[in-house]
DNA sequence: GGATGTCCCTAACGCGTTAAGGTGTCAAGC
DNA sequence: GCTTGACACCTTAACGCGTTAGGGACATCC
């Protein structure tokens, strides 16, 4: 029985939720599919292939939930569903989101699809086109970013840890920050700064001319 | 004659200059310096550690102009300001922005000075400490990944054949942006929508109490 | 002079990746 | 009906990579 492309997607998609991103390895991959490593070149140009492959398979289901805001003035509600689509779907898998960082948007076909969603919306909404691809790159980059940066917390303990060797405004910061909710928290305030500071730019521009 | 911490991270440097990070392998930084790679162990104690050193030694110049604004309400001058200096930091080396990329603040000193200057602005700008630092973090979570993006471009010539074979909404808006400066126009963009939103939220945040 | 500690070595692990080649399938040509 | 060749799919062997284990040389201090 050969394998093929979609075997070898599902199957790194289940090994990378049984033991995360750092132990997935071509050998192993090659191993579970009774292959040896090699023998993926012949499916994917390489593991980054791979893993934008995969990545694409994480973010397709949100697409069907993406669809054009009817009204083009609920822009920014669009926009912040949108951001939690995104989230939600990356955090699903460990490591999801350092799994769309970095992909190729010529392979990740699902996160190509949702950068062009976003300039249609935002071009709509009031930006020139060229601002609307400016703003939708921006607004993406900080939602798998920020995503990301959740994903690969350190342990609370070992920030407490440190917290307390250096006393810092930060540690102040971060000590009004326990709540168990805190990266939702976190993750929508980013958003809602850029939504209002997009919301800003279009009123300056359609003011300008 | 015995290596240390900073000869390895001078030299490094210049290796990076040269040839860019994918080639900076431990192997070759070591033969520069007349020793085997598993000697970088005692300095260093993994690749990652020695790379934060690096990106703390590209943005340690950055700091002297980074003190506080005089009058507090001058903040957004203050974070377009730090946003650019940052930027060019980056720039002035092959991937430099990579290099900070990831790298862990408890190494690179800089950037951790850098985000615990960003909190206090933002503090002193009207932003209670958490949002502060929600908002600082996604800022120069921004800075640094657009930067990245911008350094990592494919070349213009693989972009517009890429534009040709999908003509979407997408290649039409980057028909738009072929100006030299473009890069450096699309940065600020993106600055001037997190500060316009900043702008809006602390307004928002005054509004309430 | 033995103990301690600093600084480096060799050997080896699994990693992503490439080169070269082998096996099986299947259509074309005699 | 048999052979030839092309192609799909996989192999083994090897490269340099980051990293670790274990140990050796040399200085410094009691």
């Amino acid at each position: 029985m050969a394998i093929d492309k979609d075997l070898v997607v599902r199957t790194a998609l289940r090994m990378l939720d049984r033991e995360g991103l750092e132990r997935l390895s071509l050998r192993r991959i090659a191993a579970e599919l009774d292959v040896k490593a090699p023998a993926l070149y012949w499916h994917f140009e390489s593991k980054r292939a791979l893993l934008d492959h995969m990545a694409d398979a994480v973010l397709t289901p949100a697409l069907p939930d993406l669809e054009d805001p009817g009204d083009a003035a609920r822009w920014p509600d669009w926009l912040a569903h949108t951001a939690d689509l995104i989230r939600s779907r990356l955090l699903a898998h460990p490591d999801g989101a350092q799994l769309a960082l970095g992909a190729d948007l010529t392979r990740a076909t699902a996160l190509l699809r949702i950068v062009e969603r976003t300039v249609e919306v935002l071009h709509h909404a009031g930006f020139g086109l060229a601002d609307a691809s400016r703003a939708a790159a921006s607004f993406l980059w900080f939602v798998v970013g920020r995503t990301v940066e959740e994903q690969t917390l350190p342990d609370p303990a070992s920030m407490r840890r440190q917290a307390r060797a250096n006393p810092s405004i930060l540690s102040r910061a971060m000590a009004e920050r326990t709540a168990p909710d805190d990266q939702d928290v976190s993750f929508r305030f980013g958003v809602r700064i850029m939504v209002a500071g997009m919301r800003a730019l279009i009123e300056e521009e359609r003011a300008v001319g």
